[in-house]
RNA sequence: CGGGGCGUGGCGCAGUCUGGUAGCGCACCUGCUUUGGGAGCAGGGGGUCGCAGGUUCGAAUCCUGCCGCCCCGACCA
């Protein structure tokens, strides 16, 4: 993409009306648009890194069995009598009435719509386990939204559903999901710490919530150092085999955020205990047979019986983990992506457009990076040298091809990389090659 | 939902107390000079001051109502 062309609205003061760091480089970078309160467009750059984050956290669902599908945004009231969630969820649930005169109302979460569809088709416990899941927008009119994208009206989830024959079924899947949130948050370049959580109005009797560190975080999270420093993504992980032992390496340490903060259990930690900030990107809940009792899903057992199925649901906030990737990555010259979201792998920064040299160069560069798959951001505009810094630094790119008058006569190009700051003097040749070395695709070195 | 604050060119703000027909910086347009970390000079365009009423000879400014947004607290992916 040319620079000159693309829709990347930077700005070099700091809006008003955003308080936290993420917010305001958000819309600094030209990442989103405020709509109304907590509502959000996603302008070209914003929207390259929500796909990002999408994709991955989908390529860990699809890994660990999980299978999508799409489910609708607006849900008919009726579902929600059933459950008995539609009194019971209160003003945060966005109610509309058709036409007709009918019920609807925006989803602020799938539980019922899923149930639904599984109670429809599945009638035999031989169809079972399955997990589903869903990426989509919901709505929670939060009395209170602010931190942009972090506690937005409207925002993007990934929410799964596991349906189980009994408990050791259920507690199962509710591993396999407990494992494969580890590896997606590891790929997206965080350190993502399980912690006990309540259930909420969601119900049920095991849940944990994913923290993410960041030093910015809304609630302050103790826990074990063995808890920040293991390895997530060094050994691969077979879904079909036993995870308890893993999850045990999760949970057997000592992990808590303040609301459950324990005084004497933290201090036997001694110096192992961490005390960081943290933000939450996950959620998942074993509730057993709330929904499907409730709403009447059951399949018949080997001996013809009937068996209320076993539930548990997953969620990912895919647009909140954009604002929570920042508040973890960033510096006093803007973002920093981690290479496996960044909305471009590579920016050129062509200091003198119009001098033939360098032209010549970076278009030669542009060329080759694209040819090789590499997605690249070139500045060609006719800007002065401290603006395109000042602007690629904001943005974040993890490395920056710097041509300039200087270097270019040489045929030799700056390389710099963004989290490091280091920069490298080098031939356009090696700094191709450097630049298209195989990128992580996955693999065990995410962050 | 309780408490507080703010709405003035695209952005950030001053002007409001004490009423007299709107200003600064950035951005934008034109020209010249500049050009490796947000240039300089000159010229130029753009605002019914959130909306609606009211008071007044006259309202960004005073009064009333409404709308929007932000912050603190309680709640949440």
């Amino acid at each position: 993409m040319r620079l000159s062309s693309f829709f990347m609205p930077t700005s070099r003061d700091d809006p008003a009306e955003a308080q936290i760091v993420s917010h305001r480089l958000m819309l600094r970078a030209g990442m989103i648009r405020q709509a109304s309160a907590g509502i959000y467009s996603w302008l070209p750059l914003g929207y390259r890194v929500l796909r990002n984050v999408e994709r991955i956290v989908r390529e860990e669902q699809d890994r660990a069995g999980c299978q999508e599908m799409l489910m609708p945004t607006i849900q008919s009231a009726d579902l929600w009598r059933e459950s008995g969630r539609y009194e019971g969820y209160g003003k945060e649930m966005l109610r509309i009435e058709d036409r007709h005169g009918r019920d609807m109302l925006y989803g602020p979460t799938n539980e019922e719509q899923i149930t639904e569809i599984f109670r429809h088709y599945i009638k035999s416990y031989r169809e079972l386990p399955k997990l589903l899941y869903h990426i989509q927008w919901k709505f929670r009119d939060e009395v209170r939204p602010r931190f942009g994208v972090m506690r937005g009206r409207e925002f993007l989830m990934k929410d799964s559903y596991s349906f189980d024959l009994d408990y050791e079924g259920a507690r199962r899947s509710y591993n396999k999901m407990f494992v494969s949130y580890l590896r997606t948050f590891a790929r997206l370049g965080l350190r993502a710490i399980p912690m006990e959580a309540d259930t909420g109005p969601i119900g049920g009797d095991l849940s944990h919530e994913f923290i993410i560190l960041a030093g910015t975080g809304e609630s302050e999270v103790y826990c074990h150092r063995v808890l920040v420093e293991q390895d997530v993504l060094g050994t691969d992980v077979d879904y079909e085999g036993d995870l308890a032992p893993e999850v045990e390496r999760w949970t057997s340490h000592y992990a808590a955020t303040d609301e459950k903060f324990d005084e004497k259990e933290a201090a036997a930690l001694g110096d192992d205990l961490v005390r960081a900030r943290g933000i939450e990107v996950g959620h998942i809940f074993y509730f057993g047979t709330k929904y499907s009792r409730a709403m009447n899903a059951t399949v018949r057992g080997p001996d013809d019986e009937e068996i209320v199925l076993e539930m548990g649901s997953y969620g990912i906030g895919v647009s909140r983990l954009v604002g929570a990737i920042i508040e973890a990555s960033h510096d006093d010259d803007g973002i920093v992506w981690p290479d496996a979201v960044a909305p471009f792998r590579v920016g050129i920064v062509n200091l003198k457009p119009g001098d033939p040299g360098c032209d010549g160069a970076c278009e030669d560069i542009y060329r080759a990076l694209r040819g090789s798959g590499c997605e690249t951001l070139m500045d060609d505009r006719a800007l002065r040298a401290g603006a395109k810094f000042a602007d690629m630094d904001l943005i974040g790119l993890p490395w920056q091809v710097i041509a300039g008058p200087r270097g270019i006569g040489n045929g030799r190009v700056e390389l710099k990389r963004r989290d490091t700051g280091a920069r490298e003097e080098l031939s356009i040749e090696s700094a191709l090659s450097r630049l298209t070395a195989p990128a992580d695709a996955g693999g065990p070195t995410a962050s």
